[in-house]
DNA sequence: TTGTCAATTGTCAGCGACTGACATTAGCCT
DNA sequence: AGGCTAATGTCAGTCGCTGACAATTGACAA
């Protein structure tokens, strides 16, 4: 109570590091065995073993064998979060959405190299989106996700979300699109940056036309 | 080999009417658990345990704990892409899902009572949206649903799902604005489902004007 | 009716995810 | 050096879930 708020050192103990250390290679290991054996063919203890601690320890670092998968992801949402916040006041909802897609992607590879290889990101999110349990969570944080973007253009345009529907409406309809772009990508066979970014900005062009009646005019 | 396909009698059997009665015995007694108590401190034994059938019985009827909460979704579902299939070709496609949803939603409350308690579905539903591991299967469930609406649209419109991105981005928008106005409906008070009728029906009002670009022009 | 066949269920053993409790180790600070 | 506390290991136990095998029970023909 009297300490003057020591809070368990703010960068440069050798106990953070130690333990940022231990919780990368967590997520190495974890992402390596999920992608060559399958996730459900993974145990925790098999994870635990090759970073050589006790599975108790694992699941102090994690708080369950799903969450291991979506450490990265979680880096690269919060990229997308701070890139949105900083687009220009004037730009519409759905414009400003769709640039800080643009640029999150042409930004977070470096940020995931620190952590894992981007290739092995990659694979990863194929494999999650191939393990039926793994789409699960993957859906539920999107939808986590969705709630604090559409609290953010509500801000930015100055509208209440529980009174006005049109942010969490255009949010939802983006996301959809968003993860459908990115179902799609992951079934087909180039699984690059760039062929992630072209496929996003193509399905983003079609949501407006997608939701006009007549299809049939504008093939 | 030589029998003349018995196949487990197609309806009559006394075996297969107490299956169904167990079966049905199950979902009820889940639900009710799961909403008294809560979906994380009911156990599978005691759902058994009430329904008086052993543990392995219930996971003969039901692959695993989460299953039985959206056994009675299941119905529903099947009943909306029936009505979406019965739809005139000549309505545009989202028309056509706007009204297979309000028509479905006239219909089902007498196919849920022959099962449950139409009140009980409803609680159901809420403790669904408000229980993470439920959440996520929940979202895992409308997103397989949503390829197989993808596909009808696509088949009414004459489209190649694979080829034209339209069919997919707007099921994806559609079952966005869907589930944002399941969950508001869940936070609500009035739980009726007159209430998500109408909550449904202005929500998908606000899907073609929050995608254009000058929101404030148009409060 | 009775006996045979097949479907349903119960029992049991066991794995893997996860957690609380407590002992042990190891960085940190004076 | 020595005490403090955070991090880790160990252990026991619960719960979800599954395979294997035995017991029961409806279905159907002789």
């Amino acid at each position: 109570m009297a300490t003057p708020t020591p809070q368990t050192a703010p960068t440069g103990g050798l106990r953070e590091r130690k333990k940022q250390r231990t919780r990368d290679a967590l997520i190495r290991a974890a992402l390596e065995l999920f992608t060559e054996q399958g996730y459900d063919a993974t145990t925790v203890d098999e994870i635990a073993e090759v970073v050589d601690v006790s599975q108790r320890t694992y699941f102090r670092y994690f708080a369950n064998k799903e969450d291991v998968a979506f450490a990265v992801q979680e880096m690269v949402e919060a990229r997308f979060l701070e890139e949105l916040s900083a687009r220009p006041a004037a730009e519409a909802p759905l414009t400003a959405l769709r640039s800080a897609v643009m640029v999150a992607w042409d930004e977070i590879g470096s940020a995931i190299e620190s952590v894992i290889p981007l290739e092995l990101h990659m694979r990863s999110y194929q494999m999650i989106e191939s393990t039926p349990a793994l789409v699960a969570v993957h859906l539920r944080r999107s939808s986590e996700l969705e709630e604090q973007i559409a609290r953010l253009i509500a801000r930015r345009e100055g509208l209440d979300v529980d009174t006005d529907p049109r942010p969490r409406v255009l949010v939802a309809a983006f996301s959809g699109v968003m993860r459908v772009a990115g179902k799609v990508w992951g079934e087909g066979q180039d699984c690059s940056v760039a062929s992630i970014r072209e496929l996003t900005e193509s399905y983003l062009d079609h949501i407006g036309p997608a939701i006009a009646d007549d299809w049939r005019s504008h093939p």
